[in-house]
Parts: C-alpha cells; structure tokens; sequence
DNA sequence: GTCTATACATTGATAGAC
DNA sequence: GTCTATCAATGTATAGAC
C-alpha cells in the first residue's frame, strides 16, 4: 500500500517529512544563489542541482520546473522584502521613523543582498514574473506610506519633499550596496570593509538633513 | 579578381562601405535592444537578428560572435557614459558643480535607459564581461573625482561628506529611474509622466541641502 | 526518493548555394 | 552579402529501473 507516496508536488494531500522539507530548503538555498547572480536565463538547472548537491531528476521531484521554483522563491522572498517599509510607524516622531526604516533597509542589504539582486534582476527585466507583485502589495503598501508622509509634511512636522520621490530615493540608496556591490568594491579599496558603517553614517545624515523642516 | 572581399570581420584591412556602416548600427541598436531588456543569456541572436530585420547568419556575418556583438556595444558606451561625471570641473563652485552632474546623470537615464540597463545588468550579475572597464577607466575617474571632492570639503566649500558615498548616492538616486521604471512606474500612476521633471526638482535639492557647508 | 538514460527544444555558429 | 539548411552543444524535462 503506497503510504508513501506523499509526494512533495501533492503539497495539499498531505504534510511533508523533515526530510522533505530540509531538502525543499536546500533547495531553494542552492536556487536564490545562482538565480541572483545569473538571472533567471542565466541560471540552470544543473548549476542549482550541483549547489544544492543532489542530481537534477531529484531537483525536478521537489519542484515542477525551473519556472515553479523561481516563482516559490520571489513569493516567499517577498514578506521579507516590504517588512521594514510596513515598519514604520504613523505615531512615532517622523524623522526617527524614516530614518530606523533606512538602518533597516541597510541591514536588509547587508545580510541578504541574494535577495535584493534576485528582485533587482526581475525589475530591470521587466518583472515578467512578478508583474502582480508589484502591483498588487507593494503598491497598496506604498500607497498607504505616500499618504502617512505628506500628513507628517502638512503638519509640518517634516520637509516638504515629493513622498514617491522619497521613497525611490531610500530604495536607490540602500539596495545599490546590495545591487552594485562588484563596483563598490572595484571603487573603494580599503574602505569597502566598512562600507555598510559609513554607509549607514552618511545615509542617515543625507535624509534627516533633507527633512529637517 | 575578389574586389569585394572587405569583410566586415577583417576590418583593419580596409574601410567600410556606408552600407556596411549602416547595417553595423542597425545591428547595434537591435542588441542594445534587446540586451538591456533580457541581460546577455536572456538574448537571443534570433531576436536581435529579427529586431535588426536581417538574418541570423547575416548578423553573424557583421559580428564574429554573440559575445563580440555584446564586447563592442560596451566598449561603444563607456565613454559616453562616463563623460557627466569627467565634465565635473574643479574650478567651478563646487554646489553648482555637483548640482550639474546630477542633472546630466538625470538626464541620461531618460534619454538612454537602455544603456543604463546594459550595464545594470552586467554589473549585479558580477560584471563577468566589464570588470576591466570597472577597475580600469571608471576607477580612475572615481578616484579623481574623490580627490577633488575631499580638496572641497578640507577648504570649507562643501560640507564633510564622504566623497565615495557621494558618489554612490548620486548614481544610485539618478540610474534608478531607468533602471527600475518598471517599478516606478507600477508605484506611481498619474505623477509618473512628470516623473523626471519632478526627480530633478527633489534630488537637486536633496544633494545642495547635504553639500551646504 | 533517487538515479541513469534519454527525449525534445532552443540556440550559437557554420556550410554552401546563389 | 544574403539566404536556406544544418550541426553541435546546451538545457529543460520525462521515463523507468532500482
């Protein structure tokens, strides 16, 4: 009798082993490394069975097609990715608020900068895979902090600044140590070290000058 | 008697017909094209070859190969590239300087976002192609630039910033609206026309509120 | 669940007629 | 110079043994 035949692609029939899900993970590890760095035409099958250490037949039981584990890996990447946008806080003194959203967004890129480059290759690309993505959350979520800022400006409590314009600037200057990181490092020689500490000194310093009322 | 032996590929040997010319623009427009909406792997030389209305051996009869096509669209685009921030003169005011080369970096993100996408592309992707030009020219000009900038601030002109940052910040701001339009565009709907009339208004005063002594 | 073998499609590049 | 036909390599995905 097929007990055992709780395949991974049947996810809804019924709840996967350790074993199932150590190896999805692996898996999705191995994925996020080359699809980062190579894009998703870039990236094969076989350099991701290869990273993950298990052949590509076996890759294909875990996941359907390469298309279906790039489109897991941007929908669980995504939660992540827009948590310290939602962060902020409509009580809380406004320059502080944005300005801890920018250490955020820092810390974001230095711990997971795989994550940054896969969104940063999807976008320039045209977001052919995550079109609703953008559309959908990330836009709500925006729409929801362009209004918070301009109350704080009309209360006067920070600069008259175009909020959208705001926001693609912290987005510009966070995710582009993340993004860019191989021409930071041809720049800066021996300061690329401490790239994220003076970064983050030199960022926070820019924008509460520019909301200074 | 082969008079019409001057191959394109064996360009030392003699000169160009304007036809010749033509056809090698043409064939260059098509691949920056279609480069800077799919990266190199995501190419195709069919697509490049279609785009460029002429066949694929046709096209590989002006280009050697994919990789000298994508060499050559490089190569071609560095130094325009480059020249905003070469124009940065150091007897200028040093505001109004600095002011003008983000309004010229701006400027070129939208009349060429593709180009701004090529090397977007080729950059996260670990630059597999232009680390040479990365450590070669633009690190030169970078480290110039650097200097002049730290002469600025040691003379009282500009406030202390660190001048890489500065620099970083300044691409990052600019590149990001040809870069990420598809994001920008997904963000902002009505505004999005006037985007980089309104960019220019916002960075401007950004970077001269940061460089004010 | 995992592997070997292989089917099948795409793609970079060449041969050779015109 | 340009095309049709084709090759060789690569890469996604499946079949089927174990």
């Amino acid at each position: 009798m097929s007990k055992t035949t709780s395949q991974p692609r049947a996810k809804a029939t019924q709840k996967p082993t350790r074993i199932q899900r150590e190896k999805t993970r692996a898996i999705l590890e191995a994925a996020l490394e080359v699809f980062s760095k190579r894009g998703f035409r870039g990236a094969t099958l076989d350099m991701i069975a290869e990273e993950a250490q298990l052949s590509k037949p076996n890759l294909l039981y875990y996941f359907a097609s390469k298309e279906a584990l790039h489109a897991e890996l941007l929908a669980g990447l995504m939660e992540k990715w827009l948590e310290p946008l939602a962060q902020i806080e409509q009580n809380g003194d406004p320059i502080t608020e944005i300005c801890a959203y920018i250490e955020r967004k820092l810390e974001l890129a230095e711990e997971y900068p795989r994550e940054s480059r896969l969104f940063a290759n999807e976008i320039i690309q045209e977001a052919p895979r995550s079109k609703n993505a953008l559309n959908g959350y990330l836009k709500e979520l925006v729409d929801e902090k362009t209004i918070l800022i301009q109350r704080w400006i009309d209360a006067g409590k920070i600069a008259p600044v175009d909020p959208h314009h705001l926001i693609f600037s912290i987005w510009a200057t966070t995710q582009h140590y993340a993004d860019f990181d191989t021409q930071i490092q041809a720049m800066m020689d021996e300061g690329y070290e401490q790239r994220f500490i003076t970064a983050k000194a030199y960022l926070v310093d820019l924008f509460t000058k520019v909301l200074k009322p």
